[in-house]
DNA sequence: CCTTGACCTTGACCCAGCGTCAACCCTCGA
DNA sequence: TCGAGGGTTGACGCTGGGTCAAGGTCAAGG
């Protein structure tokens, strides 16, 4: 006969679960010996290790209770669907590991290496810093909010690099964050930006509408708040491009009047 | 400006989870507006994303927080410790996968494919079904203690039944389980198996001894106890063995005088 | 016979990571 | 002005046990 310590031993696990298991009703409550200590026989281990290996493969104590008293049909359907939850399981895990991965390395931090690359090219084009920061952190909230279309939006935007004046307004766009509001420096970025917008054919207009249209309003207002909180020019900066017939900032819009 | 409902949609979080994050010091609290409501921008969004990217990939909310506070060559060093602890997670969620799918399927409690095999052998030779069950318990006590000599031990097994005569006396044991103590009967059953033990060569003893000698001597006393509490005349059959110069069960072992 | 140390008993509190009230205040549109 | 639907803090609940606490018991040795 075996005490509660050399059952535990036997099935590797502690004193304390194997009460516990009483507790919940797991495990039968065994007889006690004349001082009140459970005693148990040999197949209380053999209990006690069914109840491990359902347990270790993530089963609720309280479902085990359940399929130790099920017929064998139920059994086996239970087990199927233990065995479904761990490999989906498994392959979160692989999921994580990507995203962790893409954490650690620089840029990488939420963000698809479409994305990554965008950035890499931004760097390369001489773009400062601390515009690609902003980038980033913009383009982090796209990821979460749009995964699927981040491809579509990726590539409009590389597309646009190819205009040289382009990458010349953001390089400008260094300097502009320090501005204070009210800088007279501001009305030349406003023409810049909207002489750029005019050179657009209306083919090439009709296209970035309809790309764009797949990101939502709110997103649009999040993105747009987030340049305003970090650039202390930023209202100004629109509020002078729209007096130039555009509203907007992320997603412009052609002012209709 | 976002509230918290806001905030939480965006980086796909409860609103109880950001309050639960700024309450661990995840997060830093943000400003209130004038009736005391959080108010946070956009770079939050971006925080909370972060967090949840560690923990998803199951580090516990109280690291996240030193991550998020370490440099990047600790970062980094912190996220190859959680790649390996994912990987490891995966290999034992596949040996879990393993381990359920044996359970489900007949004998395969927690028993290695040999012992399977092992059971099937006997279950082929004609030996009853009750004598199976009691050893296939026994060797999920075997598989839970000594996982790695099973496959010698089942090996050691299987060639014990080339010889008929052991089978023999397996058979006869189905009868042997319903008998009361001190059936006469007993006498003979006794001098069969000594008998059978007299019939191995020296060497062949010695190689037996040896194979046994990585079982610990508790996990023989456990299987003895097994056959006692399980069989009524145990007891009695393993006196008179004795008489005839050997002692114990699951370890015979000749009497030196 | 007594002590000592190892083991047994029950009961109660503690942890993560939030979910889920409760009880109250604030805002906004009709 | 009212009611719905936000927000606020605080407290308890869940799992699967770990970890005391405050005793009773056992076997061995002096």
């Amino acid at each position: 006969m075996l005490t509660i310590s050399q059952l535990a031993s036997y099935a590797g696990v502690t004193v304390r679960a194997v009460r516990h298991y009483h507790a919940k009703g797991l495990l039968v409550e065994p007889e006690r010996d004349h001082s009140g200590y459970r005693r148990y026989d040999a197949a209380a281990v053999v209990d006690l290790i069914k109840i491990r290996i359902l347990a270790d493969a993530g089963v609720p104590l309280s479902r085990v209770k359940e399929l130790l008293a099920a017929g064998d049909d139920d059994f086996k359907k239970a087990v199927a669907e233990i065995d479904k939850r761990l490999r989906l399981e498994i392959r979160e895990r692989q999921s994580h590991r990507e995203r962790i991965a893409r954490l650690a390395h620089g840029d990488g931090l939420a963000l698809p290496p479409e994305a990554v690359s965008y950035l890499e090219r931004l760097r390369e084009l001489g773009i400062p810093e601390r515009i690609i920061e902003g980038e980033r952190d913009a383009w982090i909230l796209v990821a979460a909010q749009q995964p699927q279309s981040m491809e579509a939006f990726i590539r409009s935007k590389v597309g646009q690099l190819e205009d040289p004046s382009v990458v010349e307004t953001y390089k400008q766009m260094e300097e502009l964050l320090d501005w204070e509001p009210g800088d007279p420096r501001l009305e030349a970025i406003a023409d810049r930006i909207v002489s750029q917008l005019e050179t657009i054919s209306p083919e090439d207009w009709a296209a970035y509408v309809e790309d764009d249209t797949s990101m939502p309003p709110e997103l649009v207002a999040l993105l747009d708040s987030m340049f305003v909180e970090q650039v202390p020019v930023a209202r100004d900066l629109m509020r002078l491009v729209e007096k130039r017939g555009y509203t907007g900032w992320t997603k412009l819009e052609r002012i209709e009047k």
